[in-house]
DNA sequence: AAAGATCCCAACCGCCTAAAC
DNA sequence: CGTTTAGGCGGTTGGGATCTT
């Protein structure tokens, strides 16, 4: 059988702790160090098991520890690194100072996966829910005419108008991108992918495979949409300037330091967004590029860090993209 | 003002892994 | 080489705080 748990010891206190008890901990601890946690609580006069106080120390306690409201920084830091490492909340804290896993994956469970939901962002994968894109789709088509609607009306009315229909522009833009894009799947055996006429989505462009043909009809109807031009850096903006034209956009998530990736003619869908994948590089001690060895597949390319954990992580990310991986070149 | 609903977060639980034995 | 142990991690929960009706 396995270890028994510290816990299971009778007389040990649970639940929160007392003031009393935090002073004892943080005395014992800036006196002696923790050494053995297990052995600390004796050794220090509390009624607590050692995975207790490692844990009060570790999250509370601890005198490097940044409290109180999270920057926009540092929420753009949780959101880029857990778009590349999902939740490994322990490899994000390791990115922000003065924050303890256990706050990061707090703040996440209730404050930015709920933003990214109500923004339409699937907060596992960091994609469009496009299901819910298509089941909205009569009253985007409404906001992208409200322009016209609004031209006589006060200013603020106006700019807020404005801003729900560049809103809606981009997600339908990005609709539009999806009815002339070949599936990733397809971009794997299909090499070039360039041909600018439209053709048919399949059912994997989307979350549940199906795509109802009244909702083709519409986007099928709809007039060709501008790209935004306030340069926004939203994930449907981004998407839809690399899929509609069949090579990786300026704006697109890219590896810039990935060889042979710009001069690709395929198109692709990736999570990470362009900064998350600079910020990763760039925080993993990057080195440079190079296929597996020995290679898990034809198309296995590692990224060369002396971080082994994170490493591990990343590349996963990278394996699982079947249009991400026949990008890469390939292995004599 | 009170009751119910919802939010928030500290703490716990159980599992995994590496090291020690 | 198998077993035990300690530490670490991510998921979940209990209950206080806050909001809504």
């Amino acid at each position: 059988m396995g270890r028994s748990p510290c816990c299971e010891e009778t007389g040990l206190k649970k639940g929160p702790w007392t003031s009393e008890e935090d002073e004892i901990l943080t005395n014992y601890i800036k006196r002696n160090g923790h050494g053995s946690w297990r052995a600390l609580p004796k050794l220090a006069g509390l009624n607590r098991c050692g995975k207790s106080c490692r844990l009060r120390w570790t999250n509370y306690l601890r005198p490097d520890i940044k409290r109180g409201k999270f920057s926009p920084e540092e929420e753009n830091t949780i959101l880029n690194l857990h778009a590349v490492l999902g939740n490994k909340w322990s490899a994000i804290a390791g990115h922000l100072q003065g924050r303890t896993d256990n706050e990061i994956k707090n703040y996440w469970n209730t404050h930015l996966k709920k933003r990214l939901i109500n923004s339409g962002i699937d907060p596992v994968t960091h994609r469009p829910r496009t299901v819910d894109i298509f089941s909205s789709l009569p009253h985007l088509l409404a906001l992208v005419n409200l322009k016209e609607l609004l031209m006589d009306h006060q200013s603020s009315i106006e700019e807020h108008a404005l801003r729900l229909q560049a809103e809606a522009t981009a997600k339908l833009h990005y609709l539009q991108s999806l009815l002339h894009t070949p599936t990733p799947s397809a971009a794997t055996t299909s090499s070039v992918v360039n041909d600018p006429s439209p053709s048919m989505p399949s059912g994997n462009n989307h979350g549940n495979g199906l795509m109802d043909i009244e909702t083709l009809k519409m986007l099928s109807s709809l007039p060709q949409i501008e790209p935004l031009a306030c340069g926004s850096q939203s994930v449907f903006g981004s998407l839809s300037s690399a899929s509609n034209s069949g090579q990786v956009g300026e704006d697109f998530f890219s590896f810039p330091r990935l060889p042979e990736l710009r001069n690709s003619s395929s198109s692709f869908q990736a999570t990470p967004s362009r900064e998350s994948c600079m910020m990763v590089e760039d925080s993993l001690n990057f080195t440079g590029w190079q296929p597996t060895q020995p290679p898990k597949s034809s198309s296995s390319h590692q990224l060369l860090v002396d971080d082994g954990v994170s490493c591990s992580a990343w590349s996963e990310i990278l394996l699982e993209d079947p249009s991400f991986s026949s990008l890469l070149p390939q292995i004599p």
